[in-house]
DNA sequence: AAGAGAAGCAACCGCGCACCG
DNA sequence: TCGGTGCGCGGTTGCTTCTCT
């Protein structure tokens, strides 16, 4: 297909649009609205087709856009929802107000790529980079670790080795305003799922390069003042402990909560051990989200654990983002435990089986639709 | 100060889809 | 059902600006 049938019609301006050109168009579109693009031009008394009119509209001319450098949360968003949607910009662009798909593309490919990867994250898959003959080594040891894990689980578990959760499954919890937590659709932030306000899930963050993300809605991102006790925590059941010793793994932002920082949930870089304050590699971290008001790392009963503020914008990332050790030949376990605090009641969980590969119609109407009970 | 390369950005291109007659 | 048309999206291009030497 050459250039659009209407450029064809008579001698059109082509480059960059002159200011009086986009005052026509401006005046235009105030007076009459967004109507039939291909008559624009013409009632405008525009040089131009009716594309490149929709286009000057939509990524320079609208009032309602946003002008100026990204912020660090608009850059995170963005990040995280390429995880989620890949280069599906008119879609990233549609949970940043006020950002065009264009605007978000570019900043993209000319900026946030080469950070990730500044940061050791392959920027098409958001997971750690690794050279050609480490995943060749990989591919290998997976093999043999899947063997090994079913020799292990078979006295103790009867997850099937092709129940994994999915590596770019993100998960935002939201605490909204009737004080609940709510399990959304990551990709258009509907609520779907309520759970009770002390519920707790328990996540095996056994699954490598995972992404449990905890997010308050953007567009309601306030917390509930309300917002009381424990609400969600995260951990490492202490059954799967041992399949941590030795191995390395990281949590990114753990070197903003040792410091006794705020929160830092956007950074995906500083990658770093969670040690508590004896240097001692964490084996059993929570990520606890409350009330409480400062970020701190404790350790108690032999597990330590990283208790967080709640803020606008909470990624599980921060809460496991385990880098898979191969020579332990073990692979992930994605078994949730959940609590029920409130009627004492503690249930193992899996993700269902079948997870959407596109989830962007993906709605979910109950816990169960995303877990199933072992 | 000048030139080269990098970075940023606006705009175009090509394709797919929806709608309509 | 089919072809024409318009629209929207993602990829790409190429111009401008910035930075470095």
């Amino acid at each position: 297909m050459g250039r659009h049938s209407c450029c064809y019609k008579q001698k059109l301006r082509k480059g960059l649009w002159s200011p009086e050109e986009d005052e026509k168009l401006f005046n235009h579109i105030t007076k009459f609205g967004i109507g039939c693009w291909s008559s624009v031009p013409k009632q405008a008394g525009l040089q131009r087709c009716g594309k490149s009119c929709r286009l000057r509209w939509i990524n320079y001319l609208r009032p309602d856009l946003k002008r100026g450098t990204f912020s660090q949360q608009e850059e995170d968003l963005i990040i995280n929802l390429h995880h989620v949607l890949g280069n599906r910009w008119s879609q990233i662009a549609a949970k940043l107000p006020g950002r065009t798909d264009n605007e978000i593309k570019n900043f993209w490919n000319s900026s946030l790529k080469k950070k990730l990867k500044q940061r050791g994250i392959d920027p098409s898959t958001h997971k750690p980079l690794i050279s050609s003959s480490e995943e060749e080594e990989k591919i290998k040891l997976d093999e043999s670790s899947s063997r090994a894990k079913r020799l292990r689980n078979s006295s103790s578990s009867s997850i099937d080795d092709d129940v994994v959760l999915h590596h770019h499954q993100p998960m935002f919890l939201n605490n909204n305003n009737n004080n609940n937590i709510t399990i959304n659709n990551p990709c258009t932030y509907m609520n779907t799922a309520t759970l009770a306000n002390d519920l707790i899930i328990s996540k095996s963050i056994f699954d490598p390069f995972s992404v449990f993300e905890l997010q308050q809605n953007s567009a309601t991102a306030h917390i509930d003042p309300n917002f009381s006790s424990t609400s969600v925590v995260l951990h490492r059941t202490n059954s799967e402990q041992t399949q941590f010793e030795g191995s390395s793994w990281a949590f990114p932002s753990a070197a903003a909560a040792n410091a006794n920082a705020n929160f830092s949930v956007y950074d995906y870089g500083n990658v770093a051990e969670v040690s508590d304050n004896s240097g001692v590699m964490d084996k059993n971290p929570l990520l606890i989200l409350n009330e409480t008001g400062e970020s701190s790392m404790n350790s108690s009963n032999g597990s330590s654990f990283a208790e967080f503020a709640s803020s606008d914008h909470i990624m599980g990332n921060s809460a496991g983002f385990p880098i898979w050790d191969y020579s332990m030949n073990i692979k992930p376990e994605p078994v949730f435990q959940c609590s029920d605090q409130i009627n004492d009641t503690t249930m193992m969980i899996k993700p269902q089986q079948h997870y959407p590969e596109d989830y962007s119609n993906f709605g979910m109407n109950s816990l169960s639709d995303l877990f199933e009970e072992i």
